[in-house]
DNA sequence: CCTACCGATCGGTAGG
DNA sequence: CCTACCGATCGGTAGG
């Protein structure tokens, strides 16, 4: 689920046997420290929201001085950006996995099915502050980087086209396919808003819960007995 | 739609017809004055968010000097209870005249339909910059704060229930009902991110439109040909 | 509601 | 990645 992210860093050389051990960890390090900024900032984003949240309460959080995190992002808003990007390279990776895994012959039914369960994982499931940060921060990203994360979310958005045109043309689905796919993501992605996956140990809906209701809400009963 | 507020100025003294004009012209400035910082904030508060937005934005964009928004509001957090107050009155008003206006023996469907109307002109009609507010600046109001708002928005949401439970017993539909309820104004509620009003000029979708979607899109096909 | 102001905090940087 | 720091901005207030 982790995909390989771009690093700034000079690239890996081939280390010596002998001499400079340190450089060796430090370097590990570097990915380290990096990758938790990245999800520090993203539970604070989330927590509180980008404007809200200083640079200074990231480092806190991250066991940093207050400048150290311009020592790996250039200012708070690269921050932001690399959140956004990180989280929809999840999302991708969870999506093409859930679609990869499934039979050739899946009916649009169950391919809809794995692409609302992957959304609800990568939304809702563990390690998930990510993709609402993205939803939920859009305006506080800068124009030009905003457009990498809406070059990776078209991509994801355009998978679903398909699948909801086979479900329209099987009257399953009803209604202008633009907009119900624009009501489609707003059902799903509102739950960010109120779900609470603590709650489930106490009774509360699973995510799976949240995969049926919403199949039920969206598709017409089969007509087919 | 402009619900009274309650004003926290003197009560309106009878008026001599002589001496102290001025003091006449200044007690309806106030009114106009609170109403405008808070249409302004309103604003400013959806474009840019709470705390990207500072008092002196608002105060400039009001034509005020920097500290005149403190002599209207004790504080920051309370100019944005204010706006989501105001927000929820205002809905909460829309709400009651749409289902007022309609005859008595209306169905469960005709209701859905009038709900999911107004639900759209609050959120997305002319001034309506409030409701977004308070959907998407949840997390920077206090505990004390929030639960005034928390009360009319349980008002709000009630009224849904028995036409919703409705159509649950009439077939039309499906799922979970308090899942239902939650992905239904997400689907709503998420139009504040995309819909454009200014595109309808230009062949975009209206807020009927919207509202037709939304009907095919939760609705089961009536059985009753 | 304006003028003038204060203490606190913030993003960011130099220099190591 | 830390230390020490800077200029700018912010919420809020006294006093009229």
């Amino acid at each position: 689920m982790n995909l390989p992210h771009t690093e700034p860093g000079p690239p890996a050389e081939p280390r010596r046997a002998r001499g400079r051990p340190r450089k060796t960890a430090d370097e590990r390090d570097d990915g380290n420290r990096r990758q938790l900024l990245l999800q520090t900032a993203a539970r604070l984003f989330r927590q509180q929201g980008f404007a809200a949240t200083s640079t200074r309460d990231i480092a806190a959080a991250a066991g940093m001085q207050p400048g150290s995190p311009f020592y790996h992002f250039e200012n708070k808003e690269a921050l932001l950006a690399s959140v956004m990007l990180e989280g929809m390279q999840r999302a991708l990776a969870t999506q093409a996995q859930a679609l990869a895994t499934q039979p050739a012959d899946a009916t649009p039914e169950q391919r809809l099915r794995r692409l609302v369960q992957a959304h609800f994982a990568v939304l809702l499931g563990p390690d998930s502050d990510f993709i609402p940060v993205m939803l939920y921060e859009w305006r506080s990203l800068s124009d030009t980087q905003r457009g990498d994360v809406i070059r990776l979310r078209t991509a994801y958005e355009a998978t679903w086209v398909p699948v909801l045109q086979a479900l329209q043309a099987a009257g399953r689905l009803r209604g202008d396919l633009h907009l119900v796919r624009l009501m489609i993501f707003g059902a799903l992605n509102w739950s960010a808003q109120w779900y609470d996956p603590q709650r489930v140990a106490q009774g509360g809906a699973t995510l799976d819960d949240l995969t049926d209701t919403a199949m039920d809400l969206f598709l017409q009963a089969d007509a087919a007995p």
